[in-house]
DNA sequence: TTTTGTTGATTGATCAGTCAATCAAAAATA
DNA sequence: TATTTTTGATTGACTGATCAATCAACAAAA
């Protein structure tokens, strides 16, 4: 049964295991134990790959951090005008793996484990400024800088609100509504500017 | 020293305490021992008089959303106009001492221990609830219903983003930016809406 | 026979929660 | 008023459970 060349199915066999068990129980308070189970080996062999539980966990951040980062750049890429980046950005924003109960529950458990743990801190703040950055670039094309900044700022926010609010499963909102409702606002903010679809290929710079 | 009477003191000095050490710390997973020094007693006491760690844990919130609650209910009194309403409910969400860095991480902290505790999870459904039917009752009397109801979702998205994006302290944005950027989205979804102003009293019933 | 993968058993630390004992104020009694 | 009794407040010391982390040992490939 032992063959060579086992590392990196194990890692990431524990790292899934991991963000599901973390799911599930909607906390980082979970134990090597658990995960070890869950990805069917033993609690020991959980350290010997990752040396501590912290590092599994940060490893589980950064992997479900890359995972989203390679949905938006695929749907970046696959969208033409700033204006279809922008709704692509939302779209994988909510998409329907990111918005599944236990991914919100394991999300929210990294932003509270972020408050304690300065590597975790880290990745979450390159996932916040790249959002950021994301529907920067965007709007830039589409309105003055100043009015972009203020726009970004606000659809950031009321991307990760709608993620929040979905933790507490009261009124549970739609991928379709909070898409709609992040949509409405960009719509709503843009209207009253002076468009500059003339100067859309600045975006190529 | 001993005196009679201690209960209720000791009750709200080891509350106090918890949130403190919740807020330094970042996080629920606290010690009694903890809570139990930053209030000045021994850790008998703290269970003496909560029975458990998760118990104390639950009057935290309920006292942290009971304050909250508090001034809500006397900067809507000061308001008149339901717009004035709509300002106060999101100024009173950005007060300097809700906006606290140490405030935010308790905050998030309950968010996180609401996907374990039912009992917390209530209590911040009856925050979100709270927050929504509030600026819902105030937009109705601005607006249709259809919109009021989901441009009150989309503020309180807002609110609660705002907030998210607080604790990882990249960035972070000001109160007045955050009041500026929550009273800009209301604005801008109000604007091209049919005006409700001649029927401002239906507030009333 | 060296390397890689793997585990069971164990250790050491941390904590929530318990308990018996102490102390002083209040209430009851003489 | 003086005393005894009761009661609430308080703690130090302890227990039992949980868990991260370690390690020695073994199995199978190379």
């Amino acid at each position: 049964m032992p063959k060579v060349g086992m590392e990196p199915v194990r890692r990431k066999a524990l790292v899934d295991a991991a963000m599901r068990v973390i799911g599930d129980h909607g906390s980082l308070t979970v134990t090597m134990s658990e995960i070890a189970k869950q990805a069917g080996v033993s609690p020991a062999l959980a350290h010997h790959y990752f040396g501590s539980k912290e590092q599994l966990l940060i490893e589980t951040v950064r992997s479900h951090l890359q995972r989203l980062r390679d949905s938006t750049v695929t749907a970046l890429r696959a969208a033409k005008t700033p204006r279809e980046k922008l709704s692509a950005i939302i779209r994988v924003s909510f998409q329907a793996d990111q918005f599944a109960p236990e991914t919100i529950a394991a999300w929210l458990a990294f932003y509270a484990e972020a408050q304690r743990s300065e590597e975790t801190r880290r990745f979450l703040v390159i996932y916040a400024r790249r959002l950021r950055s994301n529907l920067l670039a965007n709007l830039k094309v589409l309105c003055p800088s100043e009015d972009a900044e203020r726009i970004a700022e606000g659809a950031a926010a009321m991307i990760d609100g709608l993620y929040i609010r979905q933790s507490l499963r009261s009124a549970p909102i739609s991928i379709d509504a909070s898409i709609a409702l992040t949509e409405d606002y960009i719509n709503a903010l843009l209207a009253p500017l002076p468009r500059k679809a003339a100067f859309q290929k600045e975006q190529i710079k």
